[in-house]
RNA sequence: GGGCGCGUAGCUCAGCGGAAGAGCACCCGCCUUACAAGCGGGGGGUCGUUGGUUCGAACCCAACCGUGCCCACCA
């Protein structure tokens, strides 16, 4: 007991639990302080680079965020850890229409459009409110724990980005890639603006099909419609050119009704002859598939609606709502006896605007595009060729079927907040493209396009526009290609596939990114999605104060393997901080006991419980590593959570209580030494999953400033240590068996029994009995008072070759011993019977692999001895 | 309408060709001097169904049933 009070004195005082509150914004801002999260452009290390994927200027934290950036945490602390000049970047995206709808609907609140304010007043509004509420997200950040790179936080409409806006703008337009032209459009009448394909969601909703006759007569032909109000826009009616029932019409013209235009038939290859009656109204302006049929057979294309879907051709019509008109057109055609047939209701897929959920209205319109064509196949391409990989790779079909088949981009918006195209329109219709460095045309009529770009294009640059390109700087030159882009899979299409497109168009080729990993979706513990209707929403803040940053962490990473769903409940955060507190405690156990991580680890004198924990970590270090690489993070997790409760405290801390308590000062200082290892390993390694708790608990323990930077564990292959790993197998079956005998027979656990052991040296054992008798609180066998010794009354076989024999003072219940003992039996007897069929088969020993009849041998010795050994027990109990 | 995925213990999932696993929940016993946010022990599954391939199938193939997701300009 020499040494105990320098023990002590080098344990500062941990309290009995861990309290995260009072460890987190202390250790994050000094992290900040100390610039540990700063990525230096210059320096000689090998670079590893993530670009946060910018949240909404208007977002908040949500439990998705929460996974997604504890996930890219997770990789960047262990790279930072690994010696790599890591850079996190971190940033936000100026979300033009959900920004702009957020403001809006402030000054709604005042009674004040934005046309009262009139575009420049708006826009400075808008910057007004980014720096007085847009951004909380950021802050929220910290409380995670994200050791983003805060000197370098970018934001998608400042000036350098905005920059890299126009340059690949004018790029794009010089090369051929944009162009200007009238399409059909996805428009929404209440956002007043065009969208993407991406910016609309379908969804099967309830129609009517009508079937209604144009022409009279011979004439007369049925087309069936769900959009009846669209007819007054028609311009022809068109059939399959190989239908045989139509082919007499074809060239002839019907009146249209209601409106009394005649409008021609016409044959186009689209019309299915099997859909309804093989007849097609065509809507030029108001269908993209008649708008194409429009184009082939020079249709005219008439515009019926106005840009809130309002009516506005002259007649009965004029000024109704498009849903108005529906059934008013129906009405009236129903007047006239021209509606034949009616189905309702007819389900079929409407699209919606992502935004505000309004009704899609397909538009013709003027509008910029982006030719997706060839930068979607380099896109594809840089997958197929392996240059990008996709994590999992079953995603990657769905990524192929989405670059594969990508229509052209509509990237105008009719909105004020985003980047302007930078095109002029002179007096004389004159056209100009202007380039960041190009002097903008002046002079009487000159005007700029009035419209903005889809958020999504400058989100697309952002692995390379938030290094400072265009420019060729040190950041861009160290950092890109960035290495991993972390993102749910969601948002393959979105966003992944645009960097793809516009990261190898603006760098020579080049991948934005070498691997995708596409985590799931945030779930309830039954797997249902989380929605505020449906109450199972987690607000990962609210769990960040009651249990912890690393407990939510721990409980996110648990479930994030590549691709999959993580279900969670507020049960098994609970079980994550129980984890945390878990440590702790191991923690403040090994400090009060000397642990220790000075001088080298000992190559002598290591007892065999030392060798079997050192040998175990290096398994779990390289297990761990496997699984970092392969982004299974659900597994790091799983993995270090077993080593750290299982191993290392249910077994290892116990296995070496003797040794700590007892006199052996050599054999105390190893086991201090080794145990000081063990913990601090451990620590370093769920650093990346629980960053506080571990730099806590590590800075106490050796007492160096942070783990933040420390280094990674590497696994030692000379620590490896067969024997140990056996003989501690062994003993913890010897162990367990014990301990179920004694929990079956109702033997208090305090209550110590006399027995003795045999068969010790067999397993490899003999060395350690005294360990054995201590975890199974066994004592020696001793003499009675008579003089002999104590009198076996129950014969325990524990597996691997020993025996037990108890003195349970006559307590034992025999009936269940018997009954266990026959189960036994059965069992084992089942287990022989099996074995010996297998190798009486001959088609199963010439085909098998030798190894694994090895192993059916063996298991059929191990069976046999088993009912020996039972038959002599079950002799013994008479 | 196309495409992808999943059905393993009460719940959520891992295992993906050679003896059915984890966490939580459940049952029994314990305040054993790091931790009751803990310790020890235990019960519980013909691995969706039916066929096939194989010496051997939860794992490979086929069909079916159930379920989830993505894409989509059949009026």
């Amino acid at each position: 007991m020499t040494d105990t009070p320098r023990a002590a004195q080098a344990a500062p005082a941990l309290s009995a639990q861990y309290a995260p509150g009072e460890v987190e914004q202390r250790r994050y801002e000094q992290w900040v302080a100390d610039g540990l999260f700063k990525a230096d452009a210059s320096s000689d290390k090998p670079p590893f680079t993530i670009v946060l994927p910018p949240p909404n200027v208007t977002g908040s934290l949500h439990i998705g965020h929460a996974l997604d950036h504890s996930v890219q945490d997770a990789l960047t602390r262990r790279k930072r850890m690994q010696g790599y000049e890591t850079l996190w970047l971190p940033g936000m995206d100026h979300a033009g229409i959900a920004t702009q709808n957020v403001v809006e609907r402030q000054l709604a609140s005042d009674g004040v459009s934005r046309h009262d304010l009139g575009r420049e007043a708006f826009v400075e509004k808008v910057w007004q409110w980014k720096a007085e509420s847009g951004g909380k997200i950021l802050g929220q950040m910290t409380r995670l724990g994200d050791s983003v790179d805060w000197s370098r936080e970018r934001f998608t409409m400042d000036e350098g980005l905005s920059r890299a806006v126009l340059t690949i703008f004018k790029r794009l337009f010089d090369d051929g890639l944009i162009y200007r032209a009238e399409r059909i459009i996805n428009w929404c009448p209440r956002c007043l603006t065009a969208l993407s394909d991406i910016e609309v969601e379908h969804s099967d909703d309830d129609g009517e099909l009508v079937s209604i006759r144009y022409g009279d007569g011979d004439n007369a032909i049925v087309v069936a419609t769900t959009r009846a109000e669209t007819m007054l826009g028609d311009t022809a009616v068109a059939v399959h050119p190989d239908d045989e029932r139509y082919k007499h019409l074809v060239g002839t013209e019907v009146e249209l009704p209601l409106t009394g235009r005649r409008i021609p038939i016409v044959a186009d290859p689209h019309v299915d002859p099997a859909f309804g009656t093989g007849a097609v109204k065509v809507t030029p302006a108001h269908d993209p598939n008649d708008f194409e049929i429009g184009q082939r057979h020079d249709l005219p294309s008439l515009t019926i609606m106005d840009e809130r879907g309002v009516i506005t051709t002259h007649g009965p019509f004029l000024g109704l709502d498009r849903f108005e008109a529906r059934p008013a057109v129906v009405a009236a055609l129903r007047a006239e006896g021209r509606i034949v047939a009616e189905k309702r209701p007819y389900v079929h897929a409407v699209g919606h605007c992502q935004r505000c959920n309004t009704t899609v209205e397909p538009r013709l319109s003027l509008q910029w595009f982006v030719r997706t064509e060839p930068l979607a196949r380099a896109a594809g391409d840089a997958v197929r060729d392996g240059r990008v990989r996709v994590e999992p790779p079953e995603l990657t079909k769905r990524y192929f079927a989405w670059v594969d088949n990508m229509h052209d981009w509509c990237i105008s918006r009719q909105l004020w907040w985003g980047h302007r195209i930078p095109v002029w329109y002179g007096p004389n219709g004159e056209l100009v493209c202007v380039g960041p460095d190009d002097e903008v045309p002046t002079g009487e009529g000159w005007v700029q396009d009035s419209d903005v770009l889809d958020t999504w294009f400058s989100s697309a640059l952002w692995p390379f526009s938030t290094l400072g390109w265009p420019d060729e700087t040190a950041e861009l030159a160290k950092f890109y290609p960035t290495s991993v882009l972390v993102t749910g899979y969601d948002i393959l299409f979105f966003w992944v596939a645009r960097m793809m497109m516009f990261g190898l168009y603006a760098m020579g080729g080049r991948q934005p990114f070498d691997v995708v990993m596409l985590h799931g979706m945030v779930r309830d513990q039954y797997g249902k999605k989380m929605s505020k209707s449906f109450g199972n929403v987690v607000d990962p803040l609210d769990w960040i104060e009651r249990f912890g940053a690393d407990a939510t962490r721990f409980t996110l990473l648990r479930g994030a393997n590549p691709g999959a769903d993580v279900p969670v409940s507020e049960e098994w955060v609970q079980g994550a901080r129980n984890f945390a507190n878990k440590l702790w405690n191991a923690t403040r156990y090994g400090l009060s006991n000397g642990a220790t991580v000075e001088g080298e680890l000992p190559t002598e004198g290591l007892s065999t419980v030392d060798r079997w924990i050192l040998s175990r970590l290096q398994h779990v270090i390289g297990e761990v590593d496997q699984q970092f690489e392969a982004f299974e993070l659900a597994k790091v997790c799983d993995t270090l959570y077993h080593f750290a409760w299982d191993d290392v405290c249910d077994w290892y801390l116990e296995l070496t209580k003797p040794v700590l308590t007892g006199d052996d000062e050599a054999a105390k200082a190893v086991t201090r030494r080794v145990l000081g290892h063990v913990l601090e390993s451990l620590q370093r390694l769920l650093h990346p999953i629980m960053p506080f708790v571990t730099e806590e608990l590590w800075t106490t323990l050796t007492g160096r400033p942070t783990v933040v930077r420390a280094e990674w564990p590497s696994a030692d292959k000379e620590l490896v240590d067969d024997a140990a790993e056996g003989e501690v197998d062994n003993l913890q079956r010897v162990v367990t068996e014990v301990r179920r005998f004694r929990a079956d027979q109702g033997v208090k656990p305090a209550q110590r029994v006399v027995a003795r052991l045999e068969g010790l040296d067999a397993a490899g054992l003999a060395a350690h009995e005294g360990l054995i008798r201590s975890l199974a609180r066994l004592d020696a066998p001793r003499q009675g008072p008579d003089g002999t010794e104590f009198a076996a009354t129950a014969k325990l076989a524990v597996g691997v070759g020993v025996t037990v024999e108890l003195d349970t003072r006559g307590a034992i219940d025999v009936a269940a011993e018997r009954a266990r003992l026959t189960k036994d039996k059965v069992a084992a007897e089942k287990e022989a019977e099996q074995c010996r069929a297998k190798l009486g088969n001959p088609a199963f020993t010439d085909k098998a692999p030798e190894p694994v009849v090895a192993k059916i041998r063996q298991r059929l010795e191990a069976a046999e001895a088993d009912l020996t050994r039972i038959a002599a027990q079950l002799e013994a109990l008479q």
